[in-house]
DNA sequence: GTATGATTGAAACGAGCGTTTGATCGCGGG
DNA sequence: CCCGCGATCAAACGCTCGTTTCAATCATAC
C-alpha cells in the first residue's frame, strides 16, 4: 500500500513492542497489522534485532539531543557557578515525558517500550544500548557532580541509576497504575514534576557514611 | 543425579531467567544445564509459566513476610506516635539485598531477575504478580502515610514507584554497572544504604503544587 | 518377590518463529 | 514502448519451541 512502508512497520513495531516487549512480539504480528508482507521487515531493516534498533535510534535520537540542549540552557544561565540541581534533573527527565500528553495517547507504545527495554534483551545488547547515551550520561554527570559537590564518584553513579531507575519504571507502570488505581490518575506532566522533585531531593541526600565503617556501626 | 529434581531446576532456572531472561530461556537450555529430561519441567510445574511463578515464590515469600516483620518492629517501637521514615524504608528494601552478599554472588540470578521481571511478562502476568505484594503495600503505603501526612493518595502512589523502580532496576543493572564501572564497584550492602538515603529523602520532597496550578505557573 | 504408583527417559508432535527465495508489480527514463 | 530496478508478494525453508506420549525404571509397602 504505501505511503511509506518503513514508516509504518517502525510505528506498528513501536506500539506492540511497548505492549508486549521484544521477545513476545513476532513480525508476522507486526506486518500483518502494518498491513504489510512478512518479507518487508528483512528488506528495509535486515532482521528483527536491526528494527528494534531502529525503532529505538527514531526517538532516542531527538531526545538525547532536546537533554543536551536544556543541559547547554541551564549551564549558561549559571554562568561560572554550580548549575541549579533541579533544573538539572528536569533536563534530563522532561524530553521522554513530552511525547507523552495523555496516559492512553499514541506515544504510549514508545513511553512502555523505554521503560521494557531496560530489563529486556541480553547483555550485549544492553553495551551497544548504554552507548547511545555515552555523551549524555558524561554531560549530565559533570554538572550533577558540580551541583553535588559532596558526592564522590561511586555515590554519584548509584544515584544516577536510581533516577534512571524511577523513570524507567514510570514510564513501563505507568500506565498499568493509571488503569487500575483510579487515585494516582494524573496529567503525565504533573507525574514528571512529582518525579523531578522526588528525585531532586534524593539527589541532594547527604552522602552515605563510607562503606566499612557504617555497616560497623549498624551491625 | 536425582536428589532432587524439583530443586535442581528451580536453581537452575533462577539463574539463568535472570541471566537471559525468561522467554529468551528455553526448557531445552534449563533441563541440559541440571542435567535432567525436558519433559520434567512439565511433570513437575505443569508448563513453563508455571516454574516462573515458583521460582519466584520461593524466594519472595519469605522476602515479603521478611518485610512484614521489619515493619512490625518500626511501628512496634514508634508506639502511637508515625513510624520513623528511613525505617519504614529501610524495612521495605533490604531483605531483596539480604540475598545478595556480593555482586557476583550466587544469588546473584534472583537478584537480576526480580529486576527484569518487573518490565517483562504481559499484562495479565502483571496483575498476578501484583496481587502478591498486595498486603505489604497495604501496610507499607499506610506506615508511610503516618510518617509522611503532606502527601496525598495520588503522590504517595507515584512515589512509591519510583521507590520500587530504583530498587527493581539496581538489582538488574546493578552488576552490569560494577562489571564495567570500577569506580562505582561497593559493597551491596552500601548500595542497600545509599539507596535507603536516596529513597528516604525523595519520599520527604515536598509535595508538588496541585496539578494545573502548578503546570500554569511553568508555562 | 512382586505389585503399585511416582518418576524419568527418548522420541515425536504440531505450531510458530526469523529469514530467504524467486516471481511479479509499478513506474520513471531512454 | 519497454527496459530496468526498487518494492512487494506468496510460498517455503530450516529450526526451535513448549508440550505430549508411552515405555522403562525406581522406591516402597505388602
Amino acid at each position: 500500500m504505501a505511503i511509506d512502508t518503513r514508516e509504518r512497520i517502525l510505528d506498528v513495531a513501536e506500539r506492540l513492542f511497548g505492549e508486549r516487549g521484544f521477545q513476545a512480539t513476532s513480525l508476522r504480528d507486526i506486518t500483518a497489522e502494518a498491513g504489510v508482507n512478512v518479507a518487508s521487515v528483512n528488506y528495509h531493516f535486515g532482521s528483527k534485532e536491526a528494527l528494534l534498533a531502529e525503532v529505538l535510534e527514531r526517538r532516542l535520537e531527538p531526545i538525547n539531543e532536546r537533554r543536551l540542549e536544556l543541559l547547554d540552557a541551564v549551564e549558561a544561565r549559571a554562568g561560572d557557578g554550580p548549575p541549579a540541581l533541579e533544573a538539572v534533573i528536569r533536563a534530563f527527565l522532561s524530553p521522554p515525558f513530552h511525547r507523552q500528553r495523555a496516559w492512553d495517547d499514541d506515544g504510549q507504545g514508545f513511553f512502555r517500550l523505554v521503560g521494557r527495554i531496560h530489563a529486556e534483551t541480553n547483555e550485549d545488547f544492553r553495551v551497544t544500548f548504554v552507548k547511545q547515551f555515552d555523551e549524555v550520561f558524561r554531560r549530565f554527570t559533570a554538572a550533577l557532580h558540580r551541583a553535588l559537590p559532596h558526592l564522590d564518584d561511586a555515590d554519584m553513579s548509584w544515584r544516577m541509576l536510581f533516577m534512571v531507575g524511577s523513570m524507567a519504571f514510570t514510564m513501563s507502570w505507568g500506565p498499568t497504575l493509571v488503569a487500575r488505581g483510579p487515585a494516582a490518575a494524573r496529567d503525565p506532566e504533573d507525574v514528571l514534576e512529582s518525579l523531578v522533585l522526588y528525585a531532586a531531593a534524593g539527589m541532594a541526600a547527604p552522602a552515605g557514611a563510607p562503606a566499612a565503617l557504617a555497616a560497623a556501626g549498624r551491625r
